[in-house]
DNA sequence: GTAGAGTCTGGACCTAGGTCCAGAGTCAAG
DNA sequence: CTTGACTCTGGACCTAGGTCCAGACTCTAC
């Protein structure tokens, strides 16, 4: 398969497929003799593995230091779950500071309401 | 004020005030004889509140549209109140997104649990 | 045999909000 | 009158995850 196809069938471009590479998501592909870039359908699955795991809210980073525990072996369920709690706790971190930053936003709507606003300020009349 | 005080007691860097003129958050200022920049204090109120709005989530050319709208006259709490209900609208649209990822994320190691785990494949004894 | 589609390289560009730098000029204290 | 702290300009750099480009090459179909 040449990158088009390998793209096409992953449903990124064929930019973000070398993109990968050099990154290191993908391995070095083999080359025809005209020097394109040579894949099988397990390509198409690394990819679709890494979107997914972006998806879930890996870094790329995080995603390949995965892809490479798994190719090294020994990688199971257990050994790479802390990956995904990981994932979890930094979500609920953002959750809590976001809505921190709401009830922030709400007060300060509350006392716009009651004449201290932030933007205009407040012709105290005598 | 020179703007490394201008800076300190607003607690920001020269650089960002700098940056901070260049993109019209803060008018085009004084120069002294010698070229430097002059300020007084309302430059530093005007960043406070700059960082205030950016605290609240309020992107910097929300920020920077925000002071030219005080700035022109007429701003009311009334008048300003939807560009901070339209930050805790998009606040709450970033929580559900985060929601429905941890949900995944959680289906996910679930689905690990019995073991059809992403990383390593489940090698199926026969 | 040639047009058009695909691929190659590697480096520039994008967003957002700054940060940092060199080289030159300015200012206050000792 | 020199040292050290401050300021000036304008452009490069940073993160993250790609995206886009030119100019050259290759492959397929007509």
């Amino acid at each position: 398969m040449k990158i088009g196809q390998v793209a096409a069938q992953a449903e990124v471009t064929v930019d973000t497929v070398r993109f990968y590479e050099r990154r290191g998501v993908l391995p070095t592909p083999e080359r025809s003799s005209s020097g394109y870039r040579t894949y099988t359908d397990a390509t198409v699955e690394r990819i679709r593995l890494a979107r997914r795991l972006q998806a879930l809210g890996l870094t790329l980073d995080e995603v390949i230091d995965a892809l490479h525990a798994t190719d090294r072996g020994g990688a199971t369920c257990d050994s790479e779950r802390w990956r995904l709690e990981a994932v979890v706790e930094r979500i609920e971190a953002k959750i809590a500071e976001l809505r921190r930053v709401r009830r922030e936003v709400r007060s300060v709507m509350a006392a716009c309401d009651k004449g201290s606003c932030l933007f205009a300020e407040p012709d105290v009349p005598a």
